[in-house]
DNA sequence: CGGATTTGACCGGCGC
DNA sequence: GCGCCGGTCAAATCCG
């Protein structure tokens, strides 16, 4: 599946722009300002450009919504993609799943039978169920009953850490050296266990050190730390949107959607709620965001995505 | 001082 | 039964 349809990684972000937006003295010089705010305080005292001063700020803001725009649109598009590929996959689980249920096996570890499915998913990398060397001990019952996943992440040439930043906490209980690999196996559970059974295995790719490949096993019973201070309150009916964080690899940015409306549109959306608005659209996209980040699976799975895109590209670049 | 990490010991499943 | 191996435990240690 060519996940370079659904996941474009290379977005066309301003991204500098919006990060010293908040910054006011450098918002000041962006916006040719400057000249006018940096002057003495006597100019200070009489406002003289408080017209340009808003002139620029508007401009600025018509500036902020177009990539607003972009970016809802990029999301709309992505949105769409994982429900297809999520509805694909549900549908390829449950042919699968009665296929291995009927299918005796003799494998020592059962887990690379479910995960094959998973990997097609969350990570592109079909070679990796060929590579897998765990062999489970659990009964397959309980295998069936976990959801194992697994995301390849890159680091950096120097990186020895076994971390894999994918915005849970994580509270590591143990690390074993594996007889397949040389590189050392480090074992996780999330934070919240016991309430959450959710655990993680870290190892260096055996076939590329730089790239690690952590092994999911079960599913968070509780909000997405990253998540949880927006969904407490439902501000994206209210206020505006709610940020979309996607915490992507330890090695690559921590891109931040800051989908924040301007007051402008605040104001055109209490005065003309029509059908097939921008507004409209905008919501339409907060909802499917909402529901997104509500989907513990669906930042594994982006960052399991484009850390496998960074990963071929390299490769690609090597070979 | 409390939480997180490290690391050797231990446990249980599997193959021979 | 024994050894191998992956996974887990828990005391020691580290660190903010």
């Amino acid at each position: 599946m060519d996940y370079s349809s659904w996941v474009d990684t290379s977005l066309d972000l301003n991204i500098n722009p919006l990060r010293v937006k908040s910054e006011v003295p450098v918002d000041a010089e962006r916006f040719g300002m400057a000249r006018e705010l940096k002057p003495t305080f006597m100019d200070f005292q009489t406002k003289p450009s408080a017209k340009e001063e808003t002139g620029a700020l508007v401009v600025e803001l018509n500036r902020v919504s177009e990539e607003n725009r972009k970016l809802t649109e990029m999301l709309t598009v992505m949105c769409e993609s994982y429900n297809a590929l999520r509805s694909q996959l549900m549908d390829y689980m449950s042919k699968n799943g009665e296929k291995e249920l009927l299918a005796p096996s003799k494998k020592r570890k059962s887990e690379s039978s479910n995960n094959n499915d998973n990997n097609i998913v969350m990570n592109g990398h079909s070679e990796s169920s060929s590579t897998d060397e765990e062999s489970s001990k659990k009964p397959r019952e309980e295998v069936i009953k976990d959801k194992i996943s697994k995301a390849y992440v890159r680091t950096e040439a120097g990186d020895t850490s076994l971390i894999v930043k994918d915005g849970y906490q994580w509270r590591k209980y143990g690390q074993k050296v594996t007889r397949d690999n040389p590189s050392p196996r480090a074992y996780f559970k999330c934070s919240f266990a016991p309430s959450c059974p959710v655990k993680k295995k870290v190892q260096r790719s055996i076939d590329d050190q730089s790239v690690l490949v952590a092994t999911y096993e079960g599913e968070h019973n509780h909000p997405h730390p990253s998540m949880e201070a927006t969904s407490g309150s439902n501000r994206s009916l209210t206020l505006g949107p709610a940020p979309c964080i996607a915490s992507l690899a330890s090695s690559g940015p921590t891109i931040t959607l800051d989908l924040t409306k301007s007051k402008s549109r605040n104001d055109d959306r209490s005065s003309k709620p029509r059908a097939d608005t921008p507004e409209v659209r905008k919501f339409l996209v907060e909802q499917m965001a909402s529901s997104l980040t509500k989907d513990p699976n669906f930042t594994a799975a982006l960052a399991s995505a484009i850390s496998g895109r960074m990963f071929q590209q390299n490769h690609s670049e090597k070979w």
